[in-house]
RNA sequence: GGCGACGUAGCCAAGCGGUAAGGCGUGGGUCUGCAACACCCUGAUCACCGGUCCGAAUCCGGUCGUCGCCU
């Protein structure tokens, strides 16, 4: 006899294609609650430029890892995924449905496949350091350094010597990656692209639905664009200059998000404010367009193709529909 | 009407006789502890016609177009 797998909803889809009020809906018919998987929304004060959700918008609907985090605060798919799983625990709990709403698909992906972070020792080691180094580990940094002195290329070479598989896998110039296979086959002495090769084959606990809204592509960049504008009409510029007064600098990861390294550039007197909102649409076009390559290569996927539906009450029958066959 | 400049991919743009740099956009892709990150791939025969030359986007002539100045 085999277990029943738990009920897990996902809904996902480029930015600014409409999950949010979608996923309100859904979740007031379906009983469910919401966990965001938004590498950014975590952050408290960021809201504008996150495209947040408002306490009224919520319409009483639980939320999960939003404004969990102080901007200087780290963030990861590690942290996420704990969390994320500890909310889905307590969720099951009140019999309720959890929903996966958000953005991010790589944090979607560690959740929905329970992808194991667990080999490696790196958390424990690095926890002196944390507080002075954003979370980076004395590892990671010794072979940033090497990269800066030696040069992508030569560590490069030192990947193919103990992981050919991934050097072949990774560009040379992807200094980053290069460096997090370095970094976990020297904690785990396993090559990284065993690993993932080993958790790339899991079949996912959860009896699940994993929905990605989308739409066509103009109109998907005009929203985009739109959107952009109206941020800047509701203030972006002084939720930016807020957070830098508060200390937060262009080092950290949370103002790496769109709409806030872009503004920040701004105040900074590196570029005009129309040169920061060009780029800011024009990288959120792009992320999009990422976004949309990432669910294309995801197992399981629903596509909802807005313009198929006459209305967003069609959408939600449809998931409904889906999510009885499946879930259920 | 006259004089001058210019006309290279969707846009910006180098080249100035030896067989088309680059940037941006667009499109496609990679991703398993920074992922709203990082990274990769992607296009033309040079307005048109004729001439000179072994060879022309590059020189000459003409046509068309754009811009500027002048009357």
């Amino acid at each position: 006899m085999k277990q029943p797998k738990p009920p897990l909803v996902v809904l996902t889809g480029p930015t600014a294609v409409g999950k949010t009020e979608l996923s309100i809906r859904l979740a007031k018919s379906i009983g469910g609650e919401i966990i965001s998987a938004d590498s950014m929304q975590v952050y408290r004060g960021m809201d504008i430029g996150t495209a947040k959700i408002t306490e009224e918008e919520k319409q009483g609907v639980p939320h999960f890892l939003l404004d969990e985090l102080e901007p200087w605060e780290e963030f990861h798919v590690v942290l996420f995924q704990q969390k994320a799983k500890q909310y889905i625990k307590e969720i099951y709990s009140r019999g309720h449905i959890p929903v996966i709403v958000g953005g991010t698909g790589f944090y979607i992906q560690s959740v929905l496949y329970d992808i194991d972070f667990t080999k490696e020792d790196g958390a424990e080691t690095d926890r002196k350091e944390k507080a002075a180094r954003r979370g980076t580990s004395a590892l990671r940094r010794v072979l940033e350094e090497l990269a800066q002195a030696k040069g992508a290329v030569w560590l490069h070479q030192e990947l193919e010597r103990v992981d050919p598989v991934s050097a072949r896998q990774i560009h040379p110039n992807n200094v980053k990656r290069v460096i997090r296979a370095l970094e976990y086959y020297q904690q785990t002495g396993e090559p990284i692209s065993v690993h993932n090769a080993r958790e790339r084959e899991k079949e996912s606990p959860y009896a699940f639905c994993y929905f990605v809204l989308n739409q066509e592509r103009a109109v998907l960049y005009e929203r985009i664009n739109r959107r952009i504008d109206q941020m800047i009409e509701d203030g972006l510029l002084e939720e930016v200059a807020g957070l830098r007064e508060a200390g937060c600098d262009r080092s950290l990861v949370s103002m790496q998000g769109l709409g806030y390294k872009e503004i920040l550039a701004y105040l900074e007197g590196e570029c005009s404010l129309e040169e920061a909102v060009y780029r800011l649409k024009r990288d959120t076009r792009h992320f999009a367009k990422r976004q949309l390559t990432w669910f294309g290569r995801e197992r399981e996927v629903l596509w909802i193709q807005k313009e198929a539906f006459p209305d967003t009450e069609a959408i939600l029958e449809f998931m409904i529909k889906q999510i009885e066959e499946r879930v259920y």
